[in-house]
DNA sequence: GTCAGTGCAAACTTTTTGCAACTAC
DNA sequence: GTAGTTGCAAAAAGTTTGCACTGAC
């Protein structure tokens, strides 16, 4: 699907989605799904006031991006992530299931797709629960810091850890 | 394994893990250390921190707390999970795999295990990506919550959304 | 016209940091 | 003795809240 497609069509549902629930239809809040619509991968609410402030035409306020945010979500339209200190959200719609692979050493985020175990996941019977999403966080060692490492033990460099 | 065998062996793996990394052997950490043995479930630096000084003998600061946890994530003694708003943290060594189902309605969040799907996900063939641990987190709706909406739709009470 | 939504600043929560005192080695 | 560790308090970072103003309905 192209962009403008999936913004058009993003904008559609959230319209329904602030129809059916009594919420007034901003140009803030229109102004913030298309921003973040915008954005690949994962961004924080800090980078997202950035990148609105910026770049778009509108500002608003953190309160709002945080306001707004808890709707969209609700709307299914974004994902929330907790990777390390800060909150990181996605967009989620028109987007392959993907997993994380998080590093434990430089704390890399990376995205990778896995049929076999998005379907183990998703056919996973449950009791008393009714799965609408999922997240899977993978964590070890990326190549590049495994490597760094190796070199390091050979070099008999010792980095003390905190 | 019974209690006080776990104990036992994670205190000498902490130790193990001190020396390796030329850390001092505190009684505050050890403390610490056997503290959280003795929580069940997860429990996130405030309970830590209550536990502590309400039932042990001693009593440590916040920022210890921080510093030792620490510690036992990389000696693989600790897990940390990020639910919700603050980071939480379990004991690691001698449980079983589990993984976790999170309500969005209330919040809860229950544990499961599933061999099919720990096979699955351990075995997922990685590139450039040594594994070691993970967390699987499926969000949805809990029996209790989906009866709740079911009744309330039935009876026609609308709670708005915040 | 009304009240939900917004911006701003203050408050709050969780975590980190700087520093003096302490203690494991 | 010395440097790693601790406790405390202050600071930082992220998020929530109270309130007056604005604008969607």
């Amino acid at each position: 699907m192209e962009v403008q497609n999936v913004k058009d069509t993003v904008r559609q549902i959230f319209t329904e989605y602030l129809n059916a629930h009594g919420h007034r239809k901003t140009p803030e809040r229109y102004a913030i799904l298309d921003t973040i619509y915008s954005i690949d991968g994962h961004f924080d609410i800090d980078t997202l006031y950035s990148v609105m402030a910026d770049h778009e035409k509108f500002r608003v306020s953190r309160a709002t991006l945080y306001n707004t945010i808890i709707l969209l979500i609700n709307a299914r339209l974004v994902i929330k992530h907790l990777f390390g200190n800060s909150s990181q959200y996605e967009k989620s719609y028109n987007r392959d299931t993907h997993h994380h692979q998080i590093c434990t050493q430089c704390g890399k985020v990376t995205e990778f797709q896995n049929e076999d175990l998005q379907h183990a996941i998703e056919h996973t019977k449950l009791r008393r629960f009714n799965l609408t999403h999922y997240s899977l966080y993978i964590y070890g060692l990326c190549g590049k810091c495994e490597r760094a490492n190796k070199k390091n033990l050979k070099n008999n460099i010792h980095k003390k850890e905190k």
